[in-house]
DNA sequence: TAGTCGTGGTA
DNA sequence: TTACCAAGACT
């Protein structure tokens, strides 16, 4: 064993001095001014943590600012109308998170009368809290010593310990936890389940090169001295995402556009979209299927192509400009919406973002 | 356990 | 262009 390897079986002292205090000190100088820092409010830290939530920091800031200003409080939060709570969250994507955020905002007000709790147990039966957000709340929020294991996090001790186990398992996830809750520093919970954060961000990289000329803990990461960096973390190949072909209609009357309401859960789920099926129609099987529905009457025209990728997934679409002559009968969960109300109203997911971009030249 | 669930940045 | 993947949770 080298003299200077910090490894799982180290002791507590070790890991303070060789690396919790080191990283306490960079972060004092280095942490990033966010707005969820400034005032790390229980409210404020558990919507940052939801929206952080496999999602860049960049991307979250415009969103965390709006909402905040909408929904200044739990309160607010549950009590607040859904379709505007899914239209602030429109673009973020994990759509399920923001319907968690409210009904976890409901549980706190009937069951702990509008205060955030406090015990791990009670936060992590929340709707939308697991594990990480939890550990995160408990420790930012209210500096208590709980660690919060993120993809940052278990890229630093997969790196500090040159340990090459899957770090997809959750057992390891576990393992990483269960040595953290020794090693925190002493009245820091807050500063530290961040500053390891950061360091993982900021200075030991995915994707790429590292910075470990940068780096606090340097002289105590195993990774850095055996240079793994390339093979660290290690992670399993993943499964292919499927591809489907799709159709999407446009179709508008007198300067409106049919918008669907997807079935609650799932994909995209509760969100607004074009009318769209599976397979990619061709102009004339699309008019024979229009006649069929007794839409014969309909002005057709090709939107062209468009592609949209998910984790798992990726849409190949082809759309279609459909006029209708007249007015048809709406079924349930069909709006004809303007385009104001597509802009202010309705959430509509990324997917259909090119087709939406048409719509105020064809409405 | 392994699959589901969005989007955009980056090498 | 492609592939990875980011402050994960849920089933």
């Amino acid at each position: 064993m080298e003299q200077n390897a910090l490894n799982a079986q180290s002791s507590r002292e070790e890991w303070l001095s060789r690396f919790c205090l080191p990283l306490l000190r960079w972060y004092e100088r280095s942490a990033r001014v966010l707005p969820w820092r400034e005032e790390p409010t229980p409210y404020r830290v558990w919507v940052s943590e939801i929206m952080l939530q496999q999602t860049r920091v960049s991307a979250v800031l415009p969103y965390f600012e709006r909402f905040l200003a909408a929904l200044p409080d739990v309160a607010s939060l549950a009590g607040a109308d859904p379709e505007a709570l899914s239209k602030l969250w429109e673009g973020l994507g994990y759509y399920s998170r923001v319907r968690n955020l409210q009904r976890a905002a409901q549980v706190i007000m009937e069951q702990y009368g509008g205060e955030f709790p406090r015990r791990y147990e009670q936060l992590r039966a929340l709707p939308g809290i697991g594990d990480y957000t939890a550990g995160a709340v408990l420790s930012i929020a209210f500096n208590l010593p709980f660690p919060a294991v993120d993809g940052n996090v278990l890229r630093v001790l997969s790196r500090v310990c040159a340990d090459k186990r899957d770090v997809t398992a959750p057992a390891l996830k576990r393992e990483w936890a269960g040595l953290l809750k020794t090693i925190y520093p002493e009245g820091r919970a807050r500063d530290f389940t961040q500053a390891l954060m950061e360091l993982g961000a900021m200075v030991c990289l995915p994707n790429g090169e590292p910075q470990c000329l940068c780096c606090p803990v340097r002289e105590s990461c195993e990774g850095f001295r055996l240079g793994l960096w390339n093979e660290l973390p290690y992670k399993p190949p993943k499964a292919p995402r499927k591809i489907e072909a799709r159709t999407v209609l446009l179709l508008r009357y007198e300067g409106r556009v049919l918008l669907h309401r997807r079935a609650p859960g799932g994909l995209l789920g509760g969100l607004w979209e074009l009318p769209n099926f599976e397979g990619a129609r061709t102009l004339s099987q699309l008019q024979a299927s229009l006649e069929e529905y007794e839409l014969a009457g309909c002005a057709l025209s090709p939107l062209g192509e468009a592609k949209h990728i998910f984790t798992h997934l990726e849409w190949r679409m082809t759309g279609y400009l459909v006029t209708l002559p007249s007015p048809i009968l709406l079924p349930q969960d069909y709006v004809w919406a303007s385009l104001q109300e597509v802009e202010e109203v309705y959430a509509l997911p990324g997917a259909f973002k090119m087709y939406r971009s048409l719509l105020p030249k064809l409405l």
